[in-house]
Formats: C-alpha cells, sequence, structure tokens
DNA sequence: CTTAGTTGCTTAACTTAATTAAGTAATCTT
DNA sequence: AAGATTACTTAATTAAGTTAAGCAACTAAG
C-alpha cells in the first residue's frame, strides 16, 4: 500500500473526524477502491473503527442511498503516552488517537534536578496509569532537539537531560519507541489540527524562551538542522542583554517571560513582581516605552521570518497572549508595518491557546503510524 | 514514465555533467533497466544526447569491464533563451541545456521606460539571433514577481512591467513558454548547478536591492506566497529611512548598492561618490562606524533567516563581494555571532559569484520539460 | 407492496512503472 | 584465446493504482 495514500488517508481522517470511505475517496480523489483497501488494513491495524449509528445521522446531508459506514481514528483505548516535559512541571497523558481534550494532564509531578531522580518519579508515574504498553511515547521538550536521534542538544535550566540519557530513561520505564519532538513544533501541529483547513502559518510561541515552527501545507517545514525556528536568538541591534546560548543581544533576553519580568521590575521597582502585577499595570498605564521596544524587537523579528518565508498568516501563543489586548493589537501593528506582503494583501495576525495534545497525537500518527521510509525527509518543491 | 525519477535522472545528469546508463542508476538507486527506459525517452525527445569518444575517457576510474556509452544534456543546440531584466539593461542569450559559460551575453540593449519601447527592443533583437523557435523564454527579474502567474507585482523603477504586460509582450515576439523567474531565486538554482553536492543553504544577493532564496535538497523552498526571500524588507531597529515598498526603515534602505553609496556620500562629503571611491577608501581606512552599523543589520538580518529556517550555510553573492575582504571578514563574523548553530558546530560563510545563466538553465529543465503536475507544487515534509 | 433511483462498498480486470533475473555485448587481463 | 568484469537489454514479476461492473441498502413514488 501506498505510504503515501495512506498518510493521506490518515491526515484528512484527523481533520474530518468521522468519515465513510466514500467520503474519503472523494474528498482525496482517490478511486473508493483504494481507499476501501487502505481503509480495511487500518482497521486491521486498530488505527480506525467503525463509528456508531449515531455518528451516521450526524452531518449528514443527501439522505438518498445506501448510507455509508462510518469510520473514525480509533478512540476506544489510548495508544500513545504523551509527556510534556516543562521547566517546572512534567506532565503525563495517556492519548488516543482522536483530537483529545486540552488541559487535563492524568499525572504531574516536579521536574527533579538530576538524571536519577528523574527516573524514579517516572517509574511512580508509570505505577498510576493502568495502561502498561503503548504505541510510543511522545514527549514535547523545550529548547534543542534533535528530533532524528532523540538526542536533547540544549534545554536551560534541564542541563541534565542532554544528551541521549533522557531517552534512555524514559525507554527503561516503557518498552515503547520514544519520540521526542521540539515544543514548538508541536504546538504548530496541534493547532493545524484542531483548525483544520487554515493557510500556512508561522507558529511563535512566548514562554520560557521565544521559539517558532513553520506549517505548510499542513506539514512542518523540514528543517535540515536539528536547530529551526530559532527566532529567540535573533539578535536585535542595540540589545547588550546577555543570553543563556552564550551570544549576546537574543530576542529571547528581551521577550521571555522572565525578561519581561525582568524589565517590568527595573521600570517599576516599587511594584509587586509577578505576572499578574505587570499585566495589571499595563492595562491601566498602557503600553509604556520599555515595553513598546520590546515589542517593536518581537515584531520586527516576526515579520522578518514572515518576509523570508512567504508567509502571511501568523499564530501567537503563550504567555503574551495573556495580556491586556493593547498589547497583542500593538504587536500586531508592528508586524503588519514590518511584513512587505501586507502592503499587497491582507496579513493575519492570531492568537491561540497551546494545543499540546492535539500536537502529540498528530505527530505520534505522523511518525509512528506510517511506517518510516528514510528518503522521505526532503523538502521538495517545484520551481 | 514516473516524473519523480525523471525529474531525478535530470538532476543528477546536471550535475555530473556526462555519466553513462549505469552510473545514473548506480548514482540514483535505480535499477538499469528503469534508468535505461527514461534514458532512451529522453534521448527521443532531444534532452538527453550521446557523447563522444573522448568524454569516455575522460572520467574513469575501474578500466575493466565493456565501457558504458556516455551520455549528457544536448549541448548541440540552443533550446531556451535566457533574458536577464536589468534596471538598466537588458540581456538575452540563447541557452543549451549543459551549464553555460557566464557573463557573455549574446544581445544586450538598454532597459526602455515604457511598454511599447521595450516591444520594439525585443522585436530587434529577435533579429539579431539565429535561432527562432525555443522550448520556452527564461526570464530573470528582480523584484516581485508570482512565478505561477507571470505576473509581475512590483519592480522598483520599472512600473511599467507589473500587470502581465510584460509576459505578454515577450510572447508576442516568440510564441514559444513565457516563465518569469525571481532573480535571488534563479542565483540560488545558479549556484547550486555549479556547486553541486553541497549543503542546504541560504543565498542572499545585494545590488540594487537586498533578495535572498533557500535550496534545501537540491530544491527551492516552495513559499506559498508570490513574495519570498523578501531579507531586504525586514524592518531594523533604529532606522528611520524610508524604503520604496512605503514602508520605514527597511534593512533594504542601508544595505542596497544605492543606499551604500548615499551613505558613504554623507559620512564623506568631499570624496568621489563611486563604488570604486567607497571600495579605496575602505581599504585605506577599514570598517568606519558607519559601515559595521549597517552590515551589523545584514548580519542580524542573515542570522534570524538562518536560525529560523535551520540553515548553516550562506552563500553571499553580489556587490558586497566585491568590497576590500575586510568586509566579508566583517560580515561573517557579524552572521557567526547571530546564529545559534554557531554554538554546536560550524557556520559556512561563502562568497560566489552571480550564475544566472546556470540557474536560468536549472528552472528551464525543471518547468519545461518534466511535465507539470498542479499538486506537486507543495512543501512536504516528515516531522 | 413493488419498483425505480441513488448511493456505498466490493470484486475483477487492466494499467503503469517499478523491480529482479537472466542473457548478450564489449572491453581488459592473463 | 579464455576468463573476468562491467554495460546494456529483454522478459517476467510485483506494487499500487485505475476503471467497470455488480451487489447491498436505503429513499421516494406509484
Amino acid at each position: 500500500m501506498g505510504r503515501h495514500n495512506k498518510r493521506a488517508l490518515l491526515d484528512r481522517m484527523l481533520r474530518l473526524g468521522t468519515a465513510s470511505r466514500a467520503d474519503l475517496a472523494k474528498s482525496l480523489g482517490l478511486s473508493q477502491p483504494t481507499v476501501g483497501r487502505i481503509a480495511d488494513a487500518l482497521i486491521e491495524h486498530g488505527v480506525f473503527e467503525e463509528a456508531d449509528e449515531a455518528a451516521q445521522n450526524g452531518s449528514e446531508h443527501a439522505k438518498m442511498g445506501r448510507p455509508g459506514r462510518m469510520l473514525r481514528l480509533a478512540q476506544s483505548k489510548p495508544r500513545f503516552l504523551g509527556l510534556q516535559l516543562g521547566l517546572g512541571e512534567t506532565y503525563l497523558s495517556p492519548l488516543p488517537l482522536c483530537l483529545p481534550e486540552e488541559n487535563e494532564w492524568r499525572v504531574r509531578f516536579r521536574t527533579p534536578a538530576t538524571a536519577k531522580e528523574w527516573s524514579q518519579k517516572l517509574r511512580k508515574a508509570a505505577a498510576q496509569l493502568p495502561q502498561k504498553k503503548f504505541w510510543g511515547i511522545l514527549v514535547s521538550v523545550p529548547g534543542l532537539v534533535d528530533e532524528r536521534t532523540g538526542e536533547i542538544l540544549y534545554s536551560p535550566n534541564l542541563r541534565w537531560t542532554a544528551g541521549t540519557a533522557f531517552s534512555a530513561a524514559i525507554r527503561e520505564v516503557w518498552g515503547d519507541p520514544v519520540i521526542l519532538l521540539q515544543e514548538e513544533r508541536i504546538l504548530a501541529l496541534g493547532h493545524h489540527s484542531a483548525n483544520p483547513g487554515g493557510e500556512d502559518f508561522l507558529l511563535v510561541d512566548f514562554g520560557e524562551g521565544v521559539g517558532s515552527a513553520v506549517l505548510i501545507s499542513g506539514k512542518l517545514y523540514a528543517h535540515p538542522l536539528p536547530i529551526s525556528g530559532e527566532l529567540g536568538h535573533t539578535p536585535v541591534m542595540g540589545n547588550q542583554r546577555r543570553c543563556g546560548c552564550g551570544s549576546v543581544g537574543c530576542l529571547e533576553t528581551l521577550a521571555s517571560t522572565r525578561a519581561l519580568l525582568d524589565s517590568f521590575a527595573a521600570a517599576h521597582p516599587k511594584s509587586g513582581k509577578t505576572w499578574a502585577d505587570f499585566s495589571e499595570l499595563v492595562a491601566v498605564r498602557g503600553i509604556e516605552p520599555w515595553l513598546a521596544k520590546t515589542l517593536d524587537a518581537m515584531g520586527a523579528g516576526i515579520a522578518g521570518a514572515l518576509n523570508v518565508l512567504g508567509l502571511r498568516r501568523v499564530v501567537i501563543t503563550g504567555t503574551v497572549t495573556e495580556l491586556p489586548p493593547a498589547v497583542f493589537a500593538y504587536l500586531t501593528e508592528v508586524i503588519v508595518r514590518g511584513t512587505l506582503w501586507a502592503r499587497f494583501g491582507e496579513l493575519k495576525v492570531e492568537k491561540a491557546p497551546r494545543r499540546r495534545k492535539a500536537g502529540l497525537v498528530a505527530a505520534g500518527i505522523d511518525r509512528l503510524i506510517v511506517p518510516d521510509e528514510a528518503s522521505e525527509t526532503a523538502v521538495i518543491s517545484r520551481i
């Protein structure tokens, strides 16, 4: 079976939620026999399942002829284990193949500071889960990850994870395949799964750092290096702050959560030091010059990426979206000013919640269900 | 015949120059019968031709067994007409399928200021060429081009070319297919053709403007919009110069040839005003603060693109490469400082000549010889 | 209730483009 | 001249799609 079509089928199913063989055939432009064969194989494999009668009546239009037997991604049983490695806490949740509910993780614990403690906590967490066997363990990792080798190159404040020890520790608890995925890439996939059919976009996430990922034609942009989307380490002219990466002036030293709070504290030594204090002050006083400068830098970085990549849609996630609307409005304006396309057409700047679980599932389907072909990694394009 | 393999074969031939069927099969990992069939079809079509005996002895290593019948891209007859639209002058040259000599254009004339004059000059130029019929007219265009529709969106100082009138004028002179291609994308293809086998890279060209293109796995990065690689319109913090695009502070207003000369003239009101004067002064005095700032901005923009795209190789072409070595060295240093990958591995910054003809030929082969499939335009990637 | 019309799914035969296997051709080595 | 080695060709096989045709299951209408 051509894995190309298999992949397309899975993709469409993730988008449609539930569909008959005929729907899939029509929507993919394939012949019914082909779709039938692939669908049968996927059911056999436990990826698709027959949906109940209720779904049949759900979204139909023409009620003539033989009704289709509706299929969907098998959601009766968790197939993946999702794992979100955070600087502060670690979250775990079994994930079925369908689009999962966000923000409800089954188990959580404080991320420890050594590999040994990590192993212990992980074992304890595993004991709390009823299911012991998964198709794969999908891990969202902040920082720099080589997704091909499963090696963490660099993660701020989580130095002990560097190298392959981290993957190995997980593999000792569950024997299943471990797949490390860079956080922002997961977010981009998740946003696409949750809002299918939209245009290609650049996702920019503001959090402990500033990262980005590009989604084109439903697929992540394939970078040649293990490092990509590192918008946060673009140098900002005139900025002299030292960055954890060893350089000076990185955008991240202005725009990360930590950096914003530092700037806030410097500007208002007598105020509170929390994010809530910061947010409140912005709501009252509006955008002060230091914040405007920071947003200018963010916007310039994003606009630069859009210009180079030829995109006209940005999705912003993370802490910046939690500030008063004026902040997002200002940022949007800066981006529009800096983007060439905005002089010819419309530029879309959106804010969105983080969709980690959805992203993990999409990644799991892509990586684990469709068998791997070494040569498929390339980015191909006609001129 | 799978156009995919046909494309691969052409690609390899462009790279190898001359090769036997067996060489191609081995190098592509295809079976000999497959390669044989495709090669026969390409010979039939006039794309490949049998090379003379001389070539056989050229690059051989193991001199045992039956010698292969060497093939190469048909170079006996021009197949394309290359056309370079410049702000000052327009160049024309018939192009065979092989890698052509650069810098020798058959016909040239001053680029006129109206569509009507353009038509007249083009007709005159056509009369000077012995060959009247081509597989296609390949046009390198500065500025913004929609390569799919053949429409020029915006070209500084060549306003009359906007819209489809330009393509139409060419089509009136030769009936053959007209293909417009954005200048920097052509340069990237050309550099790749002339230096095959290298790593993925970002090409940045400095000239009337500042443009870039990305080449990954031998293919140009496929942008969703007609605009991409527009590094020159990234806003530079603190820069207040007005740009022709309607925005303020674009990199181009500092880094284009014109802008550099303006800055030079402002810093040295009493010196000469030519590029040679500028170059000479830099050679004598080194990099003055205003130039350092400009190079900082260039480097930051380039580094940002590399970080986002996940690349570790930049090729610089254009006027900046003609300045004293210190300039390129300074720029290299700035790029390295701003690139995250440079903290983990090596970053390559190269300067190179412009390879327009080679790029046009590569583009022509890609666009005209391998039959078009609408759905092939996407950028695909595994996670 | 019967019959016709519509739509879904499956089976069978065919098409395309690759493969492997086996044979023939041309050259060098000994 | 015989054998080794490599290049190319031909024939059979495989993989993955297609179209065509038929049965299945439902609605609508006489």
